[in-house]
RNA sequence: GCUGGUGUAGCUCAGCUGGUAGAGCAACGCAUUCGUAAUGCGUAGGUCAACGGUUCGAUCCCGUUCACCAGCUCCA
């Protein structure tokens, strides 16, 4: 006896086992029609499935993320259906859905060409079309599994079925491919009809890049055509986007192979964001209770050794030898200068919490490979701070750095971010400095500010570090990527080591409670970062060049430095643009430099003190007195809009 | 660091199987003095990433290094 649960509540009983298709009639037409996949007390299964135990039923829609990811983990077999096809040799690793897509690891001799990548499309795209393909499901012995795997010499898949506990295995069955799989898949293969195969990289089996170097093959599929072009033009958007291009394209920075990987270079342009987005950063700091401090960017091995640095982070320091053989590390963190501040004299808890902030320059030896634009360099500039306070202050200084962050990054332009926490194991606390009292109340500190302001949230057991927990910000941009920024941690190991402690009310000597922050996470990702988000087109308090004048022809020269020298005493950035080229030749390249307004004068503007006015986002907007049009800007400027 | 790819003028890119290179844009010069996304003509510009090897001869083939790209790994 089979009792079946439908979401509305009704229930039906059958008396042998019933396949799930079976009760698809049962539902509104509106849903079943778009079932991928059914989930019977809570276990999830194909559509042809014979439930032989009844409960709780539901379907798995095309509308539903969950349906998104059957749909690209059955794509990723029929690719490895097609690459076998092609490559008989082929060994088969893994092929999950992913965020954005779906991937298949392989093993073989050859090296995938992009025309490979073509072939192995085009081969989709046939057996597609042959029509009589579907996934077979069936459950059979590990014992039948290993053999059955091994005959075909997929070590890979052998590997994973020892690993596996239960007794009994599924396989899938698509064509001539066999693969083993947990399932569900897709109930008709027609559904694949809207993929892409989009890009080949390596990667190590597992993950470990002492095992074997796959080679993986990403692609992307969505239920309808109109959603995978739109994936698609996200991508391009994205290209468009990006600041590595962008940075030397508007004059705002760039990486100089002269000078090695991950060193950026800031033009003029890019001076001016930077120092921007600096003083933005000092004067909030200073109106919220921070000291600015300065730290030197290189110091003696033996404060590297004493902070631990030197034995765990070695092999990301470099190490500076002076000629009489004193040895130095140039910082890779600010941290233990910042404690050395703090040791320059006792602290009373009435002294508490000190808040000191840097914008200090540190550097890393990032492995080569990791580097990439200013988002991962070896030199960059974090925007720093050390908070020293009592286990009383927690709970308030955890939430004021929040409040900050949210500050900052909402008037630089980011509404919406998401948060992750990185929380201790309980089952593993050897491997941690500091109390299981002290992680207790760190981590409900973090974790009451993130609930105070109801924003989405992942806790993440296991994931802090050995020093303490911490959570995350991850900025969502204008189109929908997530960019790592704000970083609040606990730190439990340095005080112990530095000694840092403060006198408290009874006398007594305490160690203090030291946060670690960053908000903007490092100046250079930030910017670039920034750079993508308005996609060069800055908001006009921080565009480097906020107006740019163009006067018709020379005669009204003087007229448009005249404005310019009106609008540079109200703070505005303008410029002249006074080059003997046609006048649409000089606004292409004022719309190419994204300037956010051009102001044409002529005649009629230097007779009527005007200006004719163009903005980048709205196009021509027509004359303006200068004196108006300064009012304007500098509102628009205060505005920070 | 690992796998694969790439490196030609300031930028974007051509250059068949080895015979030392070309276009467009930018720059510069001349003419044009122009009203909202490219005026015309001309000139100049290259150790073909660097170093080594094979060859009578290398941008091209081989090796090493550097940088960049897609990933993996790393980010105590």
């Amino acid at each position: 006896m089979v009792e079946i649960i439908y979401p509305d509540g009704s229930k039906e009983e059958y008396a042998d086992s019933v396949q799930v298709k079976e009760l698809l009639g049962k539902l509104p037409r509106s849903i079943s029609k778009k079932a991928v996949a059914a989930r019977i007390a809570g276990v999830i299964c194909d559509l042809d499935h014979k439930i032989a135990e009844g409960g709780d039923f539901s379907v798995i829609t095309v509308d539903e993320p969950e349906g998104l990811d059957i749909l690209r983990h059955s794509a990723s077999h029929l690719m490895a259906l097609a690459v076998q096809e092609l490559f008989p040799e082929t060994s088969f690793a893994i092929g999950p859905s992913i965020k954005d897509g779906f991937y298949y690891d392989f093993l073989l001799e050859r090296n995938f060409t992009p025309e490979d990548l073509e072939a192995i499309e085009k081969k989709m795209r046939e057996l597609l079309k042959t029509g009589d393909l579907q996934f077979i499901r069936e459950v059979i012995s590990k014992e039948e599994a290993l053999e059955l795997f091994s005959s075909r010499s997929q070590q890979f898949k052998v590997e994973l079925i020892n690993e596996i506990q239960d007794d009994t295995v599924s396989i899938y069955k698509l064509g001539s491919f066999t693969d083993l799989c947990r399932g569900p898949h897709i109930p008709d293969i027609k559904m694949l009809k809207h993929f892409k195969l989009l890009s080949l990289a390596g990667a190590y089996w597992r993950g470990d890049e002492k095992r074997e170097m796959l080679q993986r093959v990403y692609g992307t599929v969505f239920f309808s055509a109109d959603e995978l072009k739109e994936e698609l033009d996200r991508r391009e958007e994205a290209k468009k986007r990006d600041h590595r291009k962008l940075g030397p394209q508007l004059g705002l920075f760039d990486i100089k192979e002269e000078a090695g990987g991950g060193l950026a270079f800031w033009y003029p342009k890019g001076f001016i964001l930077r120092e921007l987005v600096e003083g933005f950063w000092k004067k909030e700091h200073r109106d919220n209770g921070y000291e600015m401090i300065m730290t030197p960017h290189i110091a003696r091995s033996e404060l590297w050794k004493r902070s631990g640095h030197y034995d765990y982070y070695k092999e990301n320091m470099f190490i500076i030898n002076s000629s009489e053989g004193q040895e130095f590390v140039l910082k890779p963190m600010n941290c233990p200068g910042h404690i050395l501040v703090y040791k320059s004299h006792l602290h009373s808890y009435r002294d508490l919490p000190v808040r000191y902030a840097e914008l200090g320059t540190v550097y890393r030896n990032e492995r080569s490979g990791t580097l990439h634009g200013l988002l991962r360099v070896r030199g960059f500039t974090q925007d720093d701070a050390h908070i020293f306070c009592t286990p009383e202050q927690l709970d308030e200084e955890v939430d004021k750095c929040f409040d900050l962050a949210h500050h900052i990054l909402t008037t630089f332009g980011f509404h919406e971010y998401t948060v992750e926490l990185s929380a201790h194991d309980p089952a593993n606390m050897d491997k941690y400095a500091g109390s299981p009292e002290e992680w207790q109340m760190a981590e409900s500190a973090l974790l009451k500010a993130i609930e105070k302001r109801d924003i989405p949230f992942k806790k993440i057991a296991g994931e802090a570090v050995f020093y303490g927990p911490k959570i995350d910000l991850k900025l969502i941009d204008a189109i929908g990527r997530g960019w790592q920024a704000t970083t609040i941690q606990f730190d439990f190991n340095l005080p112990r080591r530095f000694n840092v402690q403060y006198v408290d009310s009874e006398g007594k000597k305490e160690y203090v409670y030291m946060i670690h922050r960053a908000l903007l996470g490092s100046i250079e990702r930030f910017i670039g970062t920034l750079t993508e988000h308005y996609a060069g087109l800055f908001p006009l308090w921080l565009a480097p060049e906020q107006v740019r004048i163009i006067p018709v022809g020379k005669d009204f020269h003087e007229y448009a430095l005249q404005c310019a020298e009106k609008m540079k005493k109200a703070g505005i950035r303008a410029e002249c643009d006074l080059r003997e080229e046609r006048l649409g030749f000089r606004i292409r390249e004022c719309e190419l430099q994204k300037v956010p307004y051009a102001a044409v004068c002529g005649g009629d503007e230097s007779e009527n003190g005007t200006l004719d006015v163009r903005s980048k986002s709205k196009g021509r907007v027509g004359s303006k007195k200068i004196e108006q049009l300064i009012a304007e800007l500098v509102d628009e400027v205060d505005r920070k809009a």
